[in-house]
DNA sequence: CGCGGCTTTGATGTTCATCAAGTAAAGTGG
DNA sequence: CCACTTTACTTGATGAACATCAAAGCCGCG
């Protein structure tokens, strides 16, 4: 036996590689071993470079998702052509569960932002543990209304501020939620920051460039730094 | 044994009155008879005039509140002391799905806006029941996704249209979805429209008061009547 | 090399919030 | 029940915020 022959037989014995990520993780943690056992041996894993499309608007719901690793955004065109972005996810971060438990497609595109990967159940597994494990589904559930209330205050938020409190509001999101940065790469197109907040690319840009000329933050292309954070804050809150 | 003894007798049997009402709702089909008695008789029933707080935001989440008549709606108070509504709900279509699993207190102030009649259930016993019974848990899940989904997708539809669409849309919304006729009750103030919405009073009622002018409907005070229907359509589609 | 998508800046006009001021309606206390 | 206060409703005028249009540079990719 090789060492690799021995981390693969370790790995099976605890289930799957990914075991310790996904206790780590709320939803996970109510399943027990037997079926935890299940969960791994079905599950599939996938990767996606930037900009690939991990599913589609509209396709029928077989899978539940499980962002593993990377960024991941969804977004979602209205019957007026417009493309709009409902929200930016990491690890563990968000899980697919809108929709999935009571629509037949799925409402939202997913598509990766960064290099990801993703964890593949089919819902019907997902179902069939909740209904044999209560308190699976409780973790669920925490899950889900957590994940909708965060997306329904962004909204609220972003609604309540001008535009410069919104891009301030956004790089301050990726800085702490996100990178734990002052300085980081935008994963997203000027485009896209509209998309997320509403307006137009235009004005994104020229805000940008307002705070790059009153010294808040410094560009230079996709990477941001945040050099005024005080003032950034202060745009974010008052804006 | 006079009538009124009869009917109470009955009641006994089944669990309890609405018993009907809340088997046509996907929630509570799915827990087993002995269960729905507990969930009867442990249920308290309270009922609210127009204008009534039924919960506020920030208070502890001890109960779970099922609509079983009557219009209610959801708001928040941001930071800033602005206040949002997040929905307006009707019978059986919200029940305080969100926020109750993952949150210490309720993110949401809930306000009758006419008479309503409210089901109140300790919070542990819906905890409970979905720990014992899956489905339910599958029910609750349906049931709340569907609810963050709707809510998420009315924040879009909102976003993405002109002040004339955004009050178009409402008036539909009121007339197909709640009140299913072309004349009704506005059972909001101007200002309230201007808060779900997310505009000035003033422009909920100047607004309002050019489709009067341009005929497409009729006011007079809180009652509404929509006299062309089509054009008001094609506005909400357009704006 | 050229094409399409992304980025940038400027000019222009529209949409909308804000301010102001007045009327109507609905509570409130004596 | 009436005077009083407050809250809801209404319209107009003004300016600020924002979208739209236009034009040009940049970069990656086939």
């Amino acid at each position: 036996m090789n060492e690799i022959q021995v981390m693969e037989s370790k790995e099976k014995a605890h289930g799957c590689k990914c075991e310790e990520c996904i206790l780590k993780n709320l939803i996970f943690n109510y399943v027990p071993d037997e079926d935890s056992y299940i969960l791994c041996n079905v599950k599939r894993e996938q990767s996606f470079k930037k900009g690939e499309i991990i599913v589609k608007q509209n396709s029928p719901i077989v899978d539940f998702f499980y962002i593993k690793s990377g960024i991941v955004k969804l977004s979602k065109v209205t019957e007026s052509k417009r493309n709009h972005i409902i929200s930016i996810a990491k690890p563990h971060d968000y899980t697919s569960l809108l929709t999935v438990f009571h629509g037949k497609n799925y409402a939202y595109t997913m598509t990766a932002i960064e290099y990801t990967e993703i964890c593949i159940f089919p819902l019907n597994l997902i179902i069939d543990l909740v209904m044999r494990h209560g308190s699976f589904g409780i973790g669920l559930l925490k899950k889900s209304s957590k994940t909708a209330d965060d997306i329904i205050d962004r909204f609220i938020q972003n609604n309540s501020r001008n535009l410069r409190g919104r891009i301030a509001m956004t790089l301050l999101d990726f800085s702490f939620n996100i990178y734990k940065s002052h300085i980081y790469e935008l994963p997203v197109s000027r485009k896209e920051i509209a998309e997320l907040i509403g307006m137009t690319t235009e004005n994104v840009i020229r805000i940008l460039s307002e705070f790059r000329k009153e010294k808040i933050i410094k560009i230079n292309g996709k990477e941001i730094e945040i050099v005024d954070f005080e003032r950034l804050k202060m745009i974010s809150d008052r804006g």
